[in-house]
DNA sequence: TATTGATATTTTGTCGACAATAAAGGGTGT
DNA sequence: ACACCCTTTATTGTCGACAAAATATCAATA
């Protein structure tokens, strides 16, 4: 837990999440260069803050940096989406079984709770409420693995890049509703504790919505 | 591929691969306080370069920080422990599935010629080169995956961690015959160009070995 | 005209100093 | 003696300036 979930404190905190952001929601372009002097005054910060700002960006896999030449905004592919749902895949399904074992009945069933809140709004058929539910359920889930690590990875890290790519490749999706009847699965595999089927179950979730976004995508 | 694999070229560099070795060496205790000012005496560089060295550590979850008080060497816990290597037999089994379908054949007869060099060793009983060649045999099927998120969170981030627990907690470990004999049928499968299986044989062979060292932690 | 080499300019890397925050210590009052 | 508050001290966060490296500019030559 490096990063986001304690609340931004220092200039720097600020600097680097304002400067997240306005990349992941394509203000700034992808595969742009980063200016350290020009973001500086852009933000209004020295460029220590901006440069540490950079640092972080860069070990979260949004920009690449070379020694001495400077700091690109990453370029966005087919290849690195398939990458990154390859180690989502990955990561979820083990955040998944871990869940199955590790949440608290209580997480659960609020989990249930969080599944039915979102069912209504399906049927709505609110595009916005979909995509947020869809990121807070596997949030839960995530977190339920009570897995430091994995935590910091998906949530300070692959998070971001996955809404980097749905930003700014349009996929407000459909498969909601497909994906909202896997979502109930998998709750009904944690449910039970089985973690076997918790962790396959969410592999799948995320193939298939791989498949969707590539499709799209070519 | 954010770190390790290039040279070292700028002094920030250089600094952050000698305080994380020390720190992984046990030279730095674990769970010590990390003065910015001491260290850069130390290390004969500015504050800058040396807070830049451990932003980079904690982006490896090699140390924490909290704002405006410092930053510590993680500590050594067995739960700790149990959290990484669920992340490792996560990706690394991914690692094996994904190198099961993108090592060329060259790189698969080379990752054979590794292992036969290594059974002469493992006659030997030379426990160094066992464990030598226990990280080769792990960093050729990571690479072997191709997948660049993949690489760079084992290779920069986890290993050293785990080697960290490995040093500090004095595991030369024995499991080396056996542990030959599942990377023998890891490379089979992988010849065989059989991810599902691939996989399946990596995540036993993490599990068996995190088995193994957490039988001696307690 | 294309290429190579030197020069100039821009950008990053490094440094020391100052500001702000948190921890430590001492004093006072109950 | 204990608790609370204020002062002092030490450490981190931020800044602007300088050094070094890479890139761009331009001239001379083949």
């Amino acid at each position: 837990m490096i990063f986001s979930q304690d609340k931004p404190v220092t200039s720097t905190d600020k600097t680097f999440i304002l400067l997240r952001d306005d990349i992941v929601e394509g203000q700034i372009t992808a595969g742009s260069k980063l200016s350290e002097t020009e973001l500086s005054t852009k933000y209004a910060v020295s460029r220590a803050v901006i440069r540490e700002a950079i640092n972080r960006l860069e070990a979260c896999h949004i920009v690449e940096r070379k020694a001495n030449v400077g700091a690109r905004v990453v370029a966005l592919t087919p290849e690195g989406l398939l990458e990154l749902y390859q180690v989502r895949e990955s990561l979820e399904g083990m955040a998944a079984r871990l869940a199955a074992l590790n949440m608290t009945d209580e997480e659960i069933a609020d989990l249930q709770l969080l599944l039915d809140g979102h069912f209504d709004e399906v049927k709505g058929g609110n595009s916005y409420y979909q995509e947020a539910g869809d990121v807070d359920f596997h949030y839960r889930i995530i977190l339920g693995s009570k897995n430091k690590h994995l935590i910091s990875m998906l949530y300070d890290g692959l998070y971001h890049l996955v809404r980097m790519y749905r930003v700014q490749l349009g996929m407000a999706g459909p498969r909601v509703t497909t994906a909202f009847d896997e979502h109930k699965h998998i709750v009904k595999a944690i449910a039970n504790r089985d973690a076997e089927l918790a962790e396959m179950l969410m592999r799948r979730h995320i193939l298939y919505s791989k498949n969707n976004i590539q499709h799209k995508l070519t």
